[in-house]
RNA sequence: GCGCGGAUAGUCUAGUGGUAGGACAACGGCUUUCCGAGCCGUUAGCCCGGGUUCAAAUCCCGGUCCGCGCACCA
């Protein structure tokens, strides 16, 4: 285990969860710390991505109906189809497996391997038979209700909560593009084999933010505040650039605007809550990579122990998710957009002459007359379609008016540009960059510099001494930083020195001590923790002066005199 | 899912069939005028289930978890 790992679990930011009944793999405990890091990584995300824009933040059910996954394509791109060899053992995803052998492009379905397998005689590399082919979901699945129960699953993405209420969002925005809507919260799936600690979970934590653009427009209007901003790129040809956001997206490397406005967005969120610049990059999935509704789609990958990682998927997700829904649910997801003045524009329409289409057609008359009405009128032959089932219609059937409409606008299905954040990755990712060792007088010192606003422990009051009357003293100011709304730790167990560096360990950014000075003038020091210098300030002005410094990087030099 | 390796206190680790030991940590006390000091004491462990044996941490089988490789990662 790394000397991370192994202080993560020592120190209580993470714990195997079920760990007395022999744990399972995939999942893990938030411990005191971890817990605390985390939902403040959660909070500064809802600074960026809730409160700075115009965004909403909603929270719809963990669980969802069958039809919402039907409808997304996770019930069927989810359920894969394996085969499995009977002499090596190996499983394979099906469809992966006959693309690569056989050179062809398979359904996924279970009857469509199985008859590939039977016509192409499919044997595993080692030369054995496979098995019968089996589906393989990821998604976990419930039943809802007593008795035989609907089916339901527990959501792989938060983000499907988001689309099926659409029409009710579109309306609380009134209806005005651009708007995005965001979702925190846990998202499940049942992954084969998970590893590499906290990097592949089955139940994890995301942060998604689902943002609906005019697709003629992907245009952000605050692109100018990070246009200027120089990052990696890994483009799909794995072609790295570092180059500013701007010229991304005039040289074409990134499709558009909001997808850039996103990825520097992103980028900042990141630098702020620690993550390092030096180990961030930006990769544009290839083309055979991406995920079934994806158009373009850039991963923010950091650089750690187990080598570049997805931290963040960036998708143009287009109209696929709300055109999906639409087909199955039958309700419209289309926003109406006016135009600046109204259009009036001529057109051909053909007026159904029933009384030719009623005998010819019989019960179908009605329908083929409604869909005369939609028609537009070019050639002399109209053909329409009505139940699958596509007709030619003669002149016969219908009179040609000529009439003049206002159109005032457009309905139009938005598109969707989503960051999705895997917060258990991100959170992790802030601890490996964070983790750091250094001399301190002549000894080794385990320090994590964690961001000041991220730190689980703002603050920690230590009696110089461990008894009275510092420790009396110390636990008074314990109580005052407390009710200003600090997280507050207090330790008088062996020498100060151990102390500060419990402190250090886990990123504890100030330590507060009491010392023989504070009985006379009401004053403590204060330690930072990355220099290990000390100022002296007054009790009555601590709480104003960790204010400032938890909130900004200022030094604790402006507040006071280096005592030591 | 497959293969290889591993699992002993909170953490790290010693222990090849015969009384489970240490270090660090934690906790209590003493000491201590600012960076893991010292002294005394305390808590605390053989992953789970089965088998072999008079006797299993140790050998065998199955499972779980961890690491690595393969596969998987919508």
């Amino acid at each position: 285990m790394s000397d991370l790992m192994e202080m993560l679990i020592r120190r209580g930011f993470l714990w195997q969860s079920f760990e007395i009944y022999g744990g399972m793999a995939g999942f893990i405990d938030y411990a005191p710390l971890g817990n605390n890091l985390r939902r403040k990584i959660e909070n500064i995300w809802r600074e960026f991505f809730v409160i700075g824009e115009r965004v909403a933040e909603i929270d719809t059910p963990l669980i969802g109906v069958e039809e919402v996954f039907i409808a997304s394509g996770h019930a069927t791109s989810f359920v894969d189809t394996a085969i499995e060899c009977q002499k090596c053992g190996r499983v394979y995803r099906a469809d992966h497996y006959v693309k690569e052998k056989l050179n062809l492009e398979v359904d996924a379905s279970i009857d469509a391997i199985k008859e590939v397998m039977e016509v192409y005689e499919l044997k595993c590399e080692c030369g054995g038979n496979f098995g019968e082919p089996f589906p393989m979901n990821l998604m976990f699945s419930t039943k809802i209700g007593a008795g035989k129960g609907k089916l339901g699953y527990l959501r792989p993405e938060t983000a499907q909560g988001i689309f099926v209420a659409f029409r009710r969002l579109s309306n609380y925005f009134r209806d005005k593009l651009p708007f995005g809507v965001a979702q925190i919260g846990r998202a499940f799936r049942n992954e084969i084999s998970p590893r590499q600690g906290v990097i592949r979970l089955r139940e994890f934590n995301q942060a998604e933010l689902e943002f609906f653009v005019h697709p003629a427009e992907k245009k952000h209007p605050k692109f100018v505040e990070l246009e200027k901003d120089t990052l990696t790129l890994v483009d799909k040809f794995d072609k790295t650039h570092r180059i500013t956001l701007k010229e991304a997206v005039e040289k074409g490397i990134i499709a558009n605007e909001v997808l850039a406005y996103f990825i520097g967005k992103t980028r900042r969120f990141l630098l702020s809550i620690g993550i390092n610049d030096d180990k961030l990059r930006f990769r544009q999935h290839k083309d055979d990579e991406k995920a079934h509704y994806a158009t373009d789609c850039w991963d923010a990958e950091a650089l750690m122990s187990y080598g570049w990682i997805e931290i963040v998927g960036i998708a143009d997700r287009t109209n696929y998710d709300l055109s999906r829904h639409a087909n199955f649910s039958k309700v419209d997801m289309s926003v109406f957009i006016p135009y600046s003045a109204p259009v009036v524009v001529k057109k051909k329409k053909a007026i159904p002459k029933m009384s030719a289409l009623g005998p010819v057609f019989k019960a179908k008359a009605k329908k083929i007359a409604e869909a005369l009405e939609k028609v537009e009128v070019n050639s002399d032959e109209i053909e329409v379609e009505v139940d699958g089932e596509k007709i030619k219609l003669g002149k016969e059937f219908y009179t040609i008016q000529e009439v003049e409409e206002e159109v005032s606008g457009e309905r139009i299905v938005p598109h969707v540009i989503e960051p999705s954040f895997g917060l258990d990755r991100i959170t992790y990712t802030v601890l490996e960059h964070s983790f750091d060792k250094d001399i301190v007088e002549g000894e080794e010192r385990k320090v994590l510099r964690l961001k000041r606003k991220v730190a689980p422990i703002e603050v920690a009051v230590l009696p110089l001494l461990s008894r009275e009357p510092f420790t009396i003293k110390a636990l008074e100011i314990v109580d005052l930083l407390r009710k200003s709304g600090f997280y507050t730790d207090y330790d008088d167990s062996g020498s100060i020195g151990r102390r500060y560096r419990r402190f250090d360990e886990i990123g504890t950014p100030f330590c507060i001590t009491v010392d023989h000075q504070t009985f006379e003038d009401e004053t403590v020091t204060i330690r930072d923790r990355d220099t290990t210098k000390q100022v002296r300030v007054k009790i009555s002005e601590l709480e104003r002066v960790l204010k400032d410094l938890i909130r900004s990087d200022r030094s604790i030099e402006e507040f006071g005199e280096i005592f030591r």
